[in-house]
DNA sequence: CGGGATCCAGATAGATACTG
DNA sequence: CAGTATCTATCTGGATCCCG
């Protein structure tokens, strides 16, 4: 167990959800900022909640929150809260989390690779 | 260019929505069930339409034919239709398919190698 | 500064029925 | 056998406003 939040990928396991573990893989970088956030966690080590949405220009911050959120739900990404005013909190990858970058720097080459294949 | 038909990949291509290229991939093999078609074509070469459906169970008709129409668009499954009766439709991956077998085939190992950690 | 609540829009998946 | 059309349920992301 990593900690005592729900996860929703642990509950889609115990509900056999997955045809095979590949998914559980892509579930857990899968949402529309996840892969990108985890790959500048795992270059740059440690980034603060604002430095993270300066990276997004378009994110709103709810939706930030509720990705990182999941990622820390899933074991990927670890928080860390320095009680100061006013707040400051740090996110940086889990050894679960760092474990995931060989797999996103694959999809990255792949995608530098072949993506000349889809445009004209 | 691959074929006529508009990937949707293609449009947010052009549309600048990706951050970076890994997201590519990732949306090429996302859906519910694509990432697990795509790895049975790998392995099994060529598939029929009620193969594959035999292969998920809890699959309807028209989301599989969803499902594998994108892939095509994408230009990731080739759909070969033999002009009979009954009609017969052979499916497999084309060579941009294929190349994503080694990075389908790590979000496997990684999968099996961490699905532990997510079951109390 | 970082986070939560509410409400809403668009995309995706599923149920069902019909076709050559 | 393989595919299409329609309708609906669900999910995810986004806009907006409020809080310590």
């Amino acid at each position: 167990m990593m900690d005592d939040l729900r996860s929703e990928v642990r509950k889609k396991i115990e509900n056999r959800e997955f045809n095979c573990e590949k998914e559980l893989t892509l579930s857990l970088i899968s949402g529309k900022w996840k892969i990108t956030i985890i790959y500048y966690l795992g270059t740059d080590g440690t980034l603060r909640f604002s430095e993270i949405k300066r990276l997004f220009p378009k994110i709103t911050h709810k939706v930030l929150t509720t990705q990182i959120r999941e990622l820390e739900e899933d074991g990927i990404v670890h928080r860390k809260v320095f009680p100061e005013v006013p707040p400051r909190v740090e996110y940086s990858l889990t050894e679960l989390g760092q474990s995931l970058m060989p797999v996103i720097l694959m999809m990255y080459d792949w995608g530098k690779e072949n993506i000349k294949t889809f445009i004209k």
